[in-house]
RNA sequence: GGCCCGGUGGUCAAGCGGCUAAGACACCGCCCUUUCACGGCGGUAACACGGGUUCGAUUCCCGUCCGGGUCACCA
């Protein structure tokens, strides 16, 4: 078989050479021990929270490095292809702040353009290259031509699952399917002339010559030595449409983009001895590999299944929805990355996740359990350490998105809003009533009469002439100007004049002597001016509602 | 089913031949507190199992079991 002829017959429009392609993607000019990172999404139309993962170890390892980290979009199955789904995928690096060298932007026009200079970093736009490289292994019989369709592949499979083979039926469709594959590997020139002519479609395999029961040692970064078998599969490089699969666009952009660390998930793992042999046939020296663990969650039978897009934190915009900040779920996703995060971040509060010094070795190795009750907790302490500005923003901008009429109420009188914020916030100490925005609403709309309803169930157990009482000398006695002490100092008077506990220890040495205690008092009023029996501080409350307000709403409760 | 990866409390996890087996989240209790939310203190709870190797195994080796991944002209 002249294999050369074969190449011309097969790549008639190839002229460039291998090396004139190599000349156009020259080493990168870098500092010695700088990484260069990619991560290489297909455009489904959303970023995963495995991918975001990924994205994060790419630009952590690469920009602490002092390396390169570049996007590339991985469009080689147009039937999956969502238009907008490179512009939502930039959208979302963007809102997680995860910074990319080279790759797809968008201008102020909402155009696509590329900054780089190993591009085209779109697959589908590079074409010539993997032709290049795919006559170069036809060339050297490292690859051929298959005319065998994949309806006719397809329809082997079929028939072994209509006579429902159990058990072994995966041996037999595997053994059968190859047998159909590997006859492809027998033919003339004169067939293929023949095909070429009739416009049969083909695709290119490569000509596998491994041995799977053959295992070399492969060290993967993260977990570490590995028994890989060699390749015996013929996989195909080219599709018919002349479009790559992943493995054959996986080595010949990695190796032109120089990559030089693969951060991908482990279900990986199993195409490694495929793209250790192409790497080979190429003479391309292989980068290094992150294979990175999966993120589970529990299934219905208590079972751990991968994530999928269906369930809710999947996509990185489930997030957004939920009332997530995007500080916490970068804090969470650190915290599954490293370890010893936490740890770091609580010795140094007050630097940015970005001076965490990231470490390979500190990865998890095997998959772990998305957990929401732990990023609730981290989303929480995160909001307690926003200023109430900050809050405010942040929150006005989600509302007005996910509860317009809410948001609009805040927006009417920002200083308002701020100051309610601004309750127990600060200080080592802070309040943690807000774990998303979906708990804003419950915890503050009270302030806002549109919103604010009493509900009367605590006052039940109490004579309904105490809380009267209460009400009225209240409403005698308060002075908006009084400060705290002075302001508790009335109410407890108001406790001991009508036979309520002043001194807590005293009423707890004894709760028969008193009728309650001044926290009973309290709650009287706090249930007239918060409409509820838990609500923030109630002095700071009442200074924020104002005068009239307070009054009003403590009137209001004994008309009733 | 073949191949690959993995198995420390409910979850995330330290550990890397000798420890009373860290810590965080969750849960429970107590304290603080006018409620709540914080905060403080304490508690329940783990090395899958069986063989080796060794003076000694959570740590090393083998087997079993269990879990996960993968087996496309998808990535």
């Amino acid at each position: 078989m002249d294999y050369q002829a074969l190449a011309e017959l097969l790549f008639p429009n190839v002229t460039a050479t291998v090396e004139e392609i190599e000349a156009r993607y020259p080493a990168r000019n870098l500092p010695e021990g700088a990484k260069v990172t990619r991560f290489a999404p297909s455009p489904t139309g959303f970023v995963h929270f495995g991918g975001m993962y990924q994205a994060v170890v790419d630009e952590r390892l690469a920009h602490q490095s002092g390396g390169v980290f570049f996007l590339r979009i991985e469009d080689t199955d147009g039937q999956r292809e969502i238009k907008g789904a490179v512009e939502a995928l930039l959208r979302t690096l963007s809102d997680y702040g995860v910074a990319y060298d080279e790759g797809p932007r968008i201008d102020e026009n909402g155009n696509l353009h590329e900054v780089g200079a190993y591009g085209p970093y779109k697959q589908s736009q590079r074409a010539e290259l993997y032709h290049v490289f795919a006559k170069k292994l036809v060339a050297e019989g490292k690859a051929y031509p298959c005319f065998t369709t994949a309806e006719e592949l397809e329809e082997i499979q079929e028939t072994d699952k209509k006579a429902e083979i159990k058990n072994t039926d995966w041996h037999v469709a595997a053994e059968q399917k190859r047998a159909a594959m590997l006859a492809g590997r027998v033919f003339t020139m004169e067939e293929v002339r023949a095909h070429l002519a009739a416009g049969d479609p083909f695709v290119i395999r490569i000509l596998a010559n491994g041995d799977p029961d053959k295992k070399t040692k492969f060290t993967d970064q993260v977990k570490g030595s590995l028994e890989v078998p060699e390749n015996d599969e013929d996989f195909v490089l080219l599709k018919s449409d002349g479009i790559p699969t992943y493995h054959f666009a996986h080595a010949v952009d990695d190796h032109l983009m120089k990559t030089t660390h693969v951060i991908r998930g482990e279900d990986w793992l199993p195409s490694l001895p495929k793209h250790i042999m192409l790497f080979n046939y190429l003479g391309f020296k292989m980068p290094k590999y992150l294979h990175t663990a999966q993120i589970l969650k529990t299934d219905e039978n208590g079972g751990k299944k991968k994530l999928s897009k269906r369930d809710m934190g999947a996509k990185m915009d489930d997030y957004r929805e939920m009332g997530y900040v995007t500080e916490a779920v970068w804090e969470y996703l650190l915290t599954l990355l490293n370890s010893n995060f936490e740890e770091w971040h609580a010795q140094n509060p007050d630097k940015s996740c970005l001076d965490f010094p990231f470490n390979i070795k500190k990865m998890a190795t095997s998959g772990c359990l998305f957990d929401f009750t732990k990023l609730n907790d981290v989303s929480k302490n995160v909001l307690s350490k926003m200023t109430a500005d900050e809050i405010y923003t942040k929150f006005l901008d989600w509302a007005q998105q996910f509860d317009p009429a809410f948001a609009a109420c805040l927006a009417a009188d920002p200083d308002k809003a701020k100051a309610i914020f601004a309750i127990g916030r600060g200080g080592k100490k802070p309040r943690k009533d807000l774990t998303t925005w979906k708990d804003v609403k419950p915890y503050m709309s009270f302030f806002y009469t549109p919103y604010f309803s009493v509900d009367r169930t605590p006052l039940a157990r109490f004579p309904e002439e105490d809380v009267t009482a209460v009400c009225t000398r209240f409403l005698e006695s308060w002075d908006p100007a009084d400060e705290m002490g002075a302001w508790f100092d009335k109410i407890k008077g108001i406790a001991d004049a009508l036979g309520y506990a002043s001194d807590m220890k005293a009423y707890k040495a004894d709760p028969t002597a008193f009728k309650g205690s001044v926290a009973d008092v309290s709650m009287f009023l706090r249930v007239a001016v918060t409409g509820r029996e838990n609500a923030p501080d109630l002095y700071t409350v009442m200074q924020i509602l104002g005068d009239n307000e307070t009054r009003a709403r403590i009137q209001a409760l004994m008309n009733v």
